[in-house]
DNA sequence: AAATGCGTTCGGTATTGGTGAACACATTTA
DNA sequence: TAAATGTGTTCACCAATACCGAACGCATTT
């Protein structure tokens, strides 16, 4: 959890803080939370009449929990990324046609993070979840994004990281991965191999708006199990590169302020 | 918009007040905003860099943006309803099985909020996002959980009800209203026709727990254009209550702590 | 009937959020 | 080239307020 007393406004810091503690515990009273966080009861109660007022938090019985605005907002939020209205329909129909899980990321500050996830027919794919964030170095996704944005911009992202996410199977340095993220860039195309999870394998594609800038990328996640060689090396990529070029003209049309 | 100042920290009111404004005006700059409010572009500032370092705000350039950290929270907010994940699969399966858009909607506070939509085959239907507010009683949703509901919480949630939301063709009056929600009741099941939308129809049928206790409705939302009547008042009226039947059975193998 | 749990209310005070002016930097105008 | 305008940012001052801690009301438990 981040310090938020080193913000110029302690206030919003603690009821952020009080928010978390919510998530943490599923919920939470005034004297639960006075403890954990350390502070008077009457603060706590205070934040909470607040962000209970402005609607962030729900209040039943004796509970706190945070509410559906967060939803409503979040999803306000996502609809800011051209790629979601772009790619959400391709997403299904790649999901369908694959019988995989398919879903959109993007770069959002220094974090690769899901903007949608559909469920295959398949269901044993892990449960990922808009909102949530995808490791760099050892998703598909991450790889595609790394791999079309600027060195400096990759430099920035890759400072400091330890790559020692996911299940190992992955690079152990930068020097391994930036070798990958060459191929990735001249096949137009990322992969993991059960880096991220086990026995689960993914395929991305970045995808660029019509100034060459990246918007994203749309990804393909499914079970190892039962999966031939050819199906991973030749099938599944080519569906996922031809949605992601079936995105890339539905943006061009968008940003260009339609059928040009 | 609330009156942020009515509240004990006003700080975090300020806070809430600029991320308001953030998403009205789809991202602005510290003079904007300042503008805007009418508050000194320092604090405008110090709010900024706040929110910015709590993880709640995206900078790009002399731009501020909420960030995707709303949708991360409001995915987390959803999964505490039960309903989301006992329902979820279960509207794949009616959207497909029916060709036509479906959802989950639960009572949160004073409104009816969609947790969940999908989008259907005959995808002319309003765009409906999760998070979005649902009004009580022009769509077959809010009626489920209307009828579903004690009379008291009913009366809560109806005081001062205006009637006026939706295109017209729905009831004028609390009278009108209570007698088709005799009706919902008995018939385990809501319609609304094109009371919401024009050319628009939705059936829903309210899901209880195992203590008998309302845990939200599922819907289902089609175009009236080439819609039969045997279709809009047989064949896909039983499909929504065996979809219901279908949540009920998986929430009560979970809330019972799995097959009992 | 006493004791413990909860959330809530209240006054006092040290902290701090807000202001407005000055600043650095870029872009636009003359 | 120089001035003018537009950003976001920094700073010192002061009134406003977020915080504390004790008291309170109300349940439920002992």
């Amino acid at each position: 959890m981040v310090d938020v007393s080193e913000f110029p406004v302690t206030a919003t810091g603690t009821s952020v803080q009080i928010l978390e503690t919510l998530i943490e515990r599923n919920g939470a009273g005034v004297t639960e939370i006075a403890d954990v966080l350390d502070r008077s009861k009457s603060s706590v109660h205070n934040h909470l009449e607040t962000l209970t007022g402005l609607g962030f938090v729900i209040k039943d019985g004796y509970d706190y929990r945070v509410s559906l605005r967060f939803l409503t907002i979040g999803s306000y939020a996502r609809s800011q990324y051209p790629l979601y209205a772009a790619g959400v329909s391709e997403v299904a129909q790649l999901s369908t046609a694959s019988g995989c899980s398919a879903g959109l990321a993007v770069l959002e500050g220094d974090s690769v993070v899901c903007l949608h996830h559909r469920l295959g027919p398949d269901t044993d794919t892990p449960r990922v979840e808009a909102g949530d964030r995808l490791p760099l170095d050892c998703t598909a996704a991450g790889k595609a994004i790394l791999a079309a944005l600027g060195e400096a911009r990759r430099d920035e992202l890759l400072a400091g990281h330890t790559f020692d996410s996911g299940t190992g199977q992955s690079h152990s340095s930068r020097s391994e991965l930036d070798a990958e993220l060459g191929t990735v860039r001249t096949r137009g195309l990322a992969v993991d191999r059960e880096e991220w999870y086990p026995d689960q394998r993914g395929i991305a594609a970045a995808v660029e708006g019509v100034d060459g800038e990246l918007r994203g990328a749309i990804y393909l996640l499914t079970a190892t199990e039962g999966l031939s060689g050819k199906r991973f090396q030749q099938d599944l990529p080519g569906l996922v590169i031809s949605s992601a070029n079936s995105i890339r003209n539905t943006l061009r049309e968008s940003e260009t302020g339609c059928r040009e």
